[in-house]
RNA sequence: UCCGCUAUAGCUCAGUGGUAGAGCAAUCGGCUGUUAACCGAUCGGUCGGUGGUUCGAGCCCACCUGGCGGAGCCA
């Protein structure tokens, strides 16, 4: 892109070649500091975490107006680069001449001062000039980009599922209900029952929940096959890790089976990681100083260590053995409480770990069915201070098995017949994950909350914007 | 949805039944190398809402609403 303007991010990458030179710079204001006779203005121009420091004294024909500059202004700046006589850079920018191309007004929320992340979620929109979110935003785009790469590089096609969907009940919790009807005047059918064929669609649609039943047959033309793409869940959730509207990657891989899905998602995690360190420095760097001190050293620890595998029914034996009193009790059969993930990621191995073979009963029907017809090939991925990041198994190949689930679990046959002629025509083994992208971004930057890693969240009573 | 905490100036907070406070921001002024600059002044309030107890409520009680934390559901 061509551009009469030097991008901070040029300049950061080699000062010295910029020494001496006259640059314009454009961006915006992050704080004034002014004297008498000359003062300090902090711009960022958006390309780089980092803001150059601009001096300008009197000798400006507009000193009076660039010396009460608001946070946010835009500018534009000509000027040379020089070494700084300051202690905190090595270089800044002496200005011959500053445009203020937009002046901000006095009343923007956004201060020289600590914010707490509550009031920040109230102004999406003006948030993201903050350094936290600035860290936070291009971290979660280089991780996005991250997860492509990782795919691309390894043969795997990006597919791009419906977000409408008119599977009811995909599986995985209440969805949202997408209609054109008018709500005040819903047409009734004979019976006095709402009539969804008057519908757009001429029956009742849904927002997905899930990708991986859709972009179960790509795998069967394409072998290796993901999708990343955005999720819903109507769920009352109010957590920290809950979102109603989040993005999910789910791979899909033909002739593997579960030990290769673990494979996948824990090299997938490491270069995503690996990424991350090489070219979001900066940003990582500002995460373990401020939100996260222990950040750089569990990416570290985790780059460089294998994750552990347990299955369940080892994971329900650590649990009974251990020396701690939980809330809830923990037995064979019963899904894993929070506490108990927390204590196997957090206390027993104290990096991440997959547990794995569930019993049958507390997973999806599609799972692959164990020789002990009592568990199921299903794995989770638990990580120190989020919990589950990542929920795969292989899936059940075999078409009377899986029909017999489906049947089980009282799932409509007929709804599901073109998801069992993935079976009927070629079977062969596969599995697939889903990582919570959001979690994801959450466990990689040392964030707390869910709301504070996506751009406008989305959860209960909170669509702000 | 359940449990707990919480709501005072634009923001962050103090205020222990008896006159509404501070820091930051903003505005004005001062200051020749600042780094969340510093110093002085000015401005800034329906104490979330409704009802109750009391001579008197920001403070006590009830309900409602929002926010946060935890649990469940999951990614």
């Amino acid at each position: 892109m061509k551009s009469k303007y030097t991008l901070l991010k040029d300049i950061f990458n080699d000062p010295d070649s910029f020494y001496d030179k006259k640059v314009i710079l454009s961006g915006w204001v992050k704080t004034n500091r002014l004297s008498k006779t000359f003062g300090f203005i902090e711009l960022n121009d958006g390309t780089s975490f980092k803001s150059i420091q601009v001096v300008y004294d009197d000798l400006l024909t507009n000193f009076v107006d660039i010396s009460k500059i608001t946070i946010g202004s835009a500018l534009e700046i000509d000027g040379n680069i020089v070494k700084s006589e300051g202690d905190k850079q090595s270089f800044e920018i002496k200005a011959s001449d500053i445009k203020i191309i937009g002046l901000s007004s006095n009343e923007n929320p956004i201060q020289k001062k600590r914010h707490t992340f509550e009031y920040l979620r109230t102004i999406p929109h003006l948030r993201v000039r903050t350094n936290t979110f600035l860290a936070v935003f291009r971290i979660r785009s280089l991780i996005a980009q991250s997860i492509h790469n990782f795919f691309q590089n390894n043969s795997f096609v990006y597919v791009h599922t419906p977000i409408i969907t008119s599977t009811d009940a995909e599986g995985a919790g209440e969805m949202f209900r997408v209609s054109t009807m008018d709500l005040n005047r819903l047409p009734k059918d004979k019976k006095g029952d709402i009539d969804y064929s008057q519908e757009l669609f001429g029956k009742s649609t849904f927002l997905t929940v899930s990708g991986q039943l859709t972009v179960e047959p790509f795998c069967t033309a394409f072998r290796n096959v993901y999708t990343f793409g955005p999720t819903f869940r109507a769920e009352n959730s109010n957590t920290s890790r809950h979102a109603s509207e989040f993005w999910m990657i789910e791979p899909e891989m033909a002739f593997a089976d579960l030990e290769q899905n673990m494979d996948v998602a824990e090299e997938m995690l490491k270069y995503i990681i690996s990424e991350i360190l090489s070219k979001g420095k900066d940003e990582i760097e500002f995460f373990n100083k401020l939100i996260d001190t222990e950040l750089l050293a569990r990416l570290q620890n985790v780059l460089n260590s294998e994750f552990a595998r347990i299955t369940y029914t080892e994971a329900v034996d650590l649990l009974l053995k251990a020396d701690v009193t939980f809330e809830y009790p923990v037995s064979w059969g019963e899904n894993l409480q929070s506490e108990h993930e927390r204590y196997l990621s957090e206390e027993v191995f104290k990096r991440p770990v997959f547990v794995t073979d569930y019993p049958k009963e507390i997973k999806a029907f599609y799972m692959k069915l164990n020789d002990d017809n009592k568990t199921v090939r299903a794995m989770d991925l638990l990580v120190p201070g989020i919990g589950e990041i990542i929920g795969g198994s292989q899936r059940e190949e075999n078409e009377e098995t899986l029909l017999a689930k489906i049947r089980e679990n009282n799932i409509s046959e007929e709804e599901y017949s073109w998801y069992l002629d993935t079976r009927r025509f070629g079977t062969f083994p596969h599995a697939g994950f889903g990582l919570g992208f959001e979690r994801a971004v959450m466990y990689l930057t040392g964030m707390k909350n869910i709301r504070d890693v996506i751009p406008y969240p989305r959860t209960p009573n909170n669509a702000v914007i």
